[in-house]
DNA sequence: AAGTGGTCTAGACCACCGA
DNA sequence: CGGTGGTCTAGACCACTTA
């Protein structure tokens, strides 16, 4: 057997949770007992214990002994960004062109899509984004931003911008929250033209919402990506019992 | 100061990595050189670094030593889920359907999608998971285990099963860090097959790295979703000032 | 073969808690 | 006060990687 002894020991120790020798509430043997009762050292059992306590199985208090708290472990993962311009992953700098604009008002298709009732007026900015050096465009992204930030437009024009950043600006309320749907698509006609791809070739269909205080929908954004041009990249980490700043 | 040594080392070296002192991607000290340098036993070295690894700053590799992974910013927008399972977004109950399983020695192609060396030897399950009452399956799922875990398949014939709990329970680590990579991708003609889809559809390509302590890869998961019938939703939140458990 | 981190021992002193 | 877990030392052997 290569498992280490502590492993084994924690493992003994879990059945033995689970088999409701040590109820939950209850405490676990003091640390010197359980060395006796497996003949190992102390740093041994300690690290058994931690890997326990790790597991949120356990829980020790000095000057009164190791806790059962569970049987089970629970867990609670966390994805973070620095900022939400990270959520586009950009590690390359990259420009923005704009296609066109144009006011909308909105069918039931789009009100669908944009949440809000039909009939509501809306700025669509055309717009695409290029990576440095490509001459093909990284996505065609449509947003739209309320009436009331029409003014967003004429900030639009240096080439390397943030439009939420604009947003926040513009409506004086902070972003609070985005939600971010990714789907597979076949790419419609328009925006492959502006890609450069064929129709119908496969892409991402990426929409977002940005919403301020009270769940104020501030804009919405449709992107579509070509399939070999972006991915999506998340990585989640369990959140450990206690926080970050360490038990 | 009532502070622990460890800890104090530990802080130490927090500092260095983020002053650039230890880029990211070298390596730390080896231990017994900065035993040297604090007047410290290794066991307190050894202690401070495993903070370090706890807080996904450095991961440790025998035989070679501690590289530095991360600076560590601090994060404005979070994503969460209480368990990994949520990552998938199931709100139906879904089946898992096998389809079947083989040994696969990775070839250069399969070598890099699964992270490791060409030659290593993989479990892959092949299955696919029907949402509740679809005569269609929702995702065509190919995933990877390690050798030593093969005793998993005597466990998946239970129809409602949850992979990677069955990964943490066999490999004895738990899950600490999920990596995903969401891409498009015209769907194959093996996956066409199995999800009853024509060829070259287009579709979501998921990649799931499951890693455990010090970014051990456990598993990976390699799934086909077509357009029509999965999206990808997550929510981010402005993390409030002072966070859950403060640093 | 040399050097790394991984495991483990035997011991020590401490801070904390409850009787 | 005695017993608990928390910290720390000095030393040992092992598994693993690289050269």
């Amino acid at each position: 057997m290569t498992t280490p002894r502590y492993q084994q020991l924690a493992d003994t120790l879990v059945r033995e949770i689970r088999s409701g020798r040590f109820p939950v509430g209850s405490l676990l043997p003091p640390e010197p007992r359980l060395c006796q009762r497996f003949g190992v050292s102390r740093h041994t059992v300690r690290e058994a214990v931690r890997r326990l306590a790790d597991l949120g199985l356990v829980s020790r208090h000095q000057g009164v002994g190791t806790r059962v708290r569970a049987t089970q472990s629970s867990a609670h993962y966390v994805a973070s960004l620095s900022s939400l311009q990270d959520l586009m992953q950009y590690t390359q700098r990259t420009r923005l062109e704009r296609l066109g604009e144009r006011w909308v008002e909105a069918d039931p298709a789009l009100a669908s899509v944009l949440r809000c009732n039909p009939g509501q007026l809306w700025l669509e900015l055309d717009t695409c984004r290029y990576q440095a050096g490509r001459r093909e465009p990284l996505v065609h992204m449509r947003v739209y931003v309320h009436p009331e930030h029409e003014r967003i437009r004429e900030e639009l024009d240096a080439g390397n911008v943030w439009i939420y950043g604009l947003v926040e600006k513009h409506s004086g309320e902070r972003i609070v929250e985005a939600q971010q749907i990714v789907g597979a698509l076949a790419i419609p006609a328009a925006s492959a033209r502006v890609l450069g791809v064929k129709a119908r070739a496969p892409g991402l269909l990426v929409r977002r919402y940005y919403l301020g205080r009270n769940a104020r929908l501030l804009s919405v954004s449709l992107n579509v990506y070509p399939a070999d041009r972006f991915e999506f990249s998340t990585r989640w980490r369990l959140e450990l019992d206690g926080g970050p700043a360490g038990r």
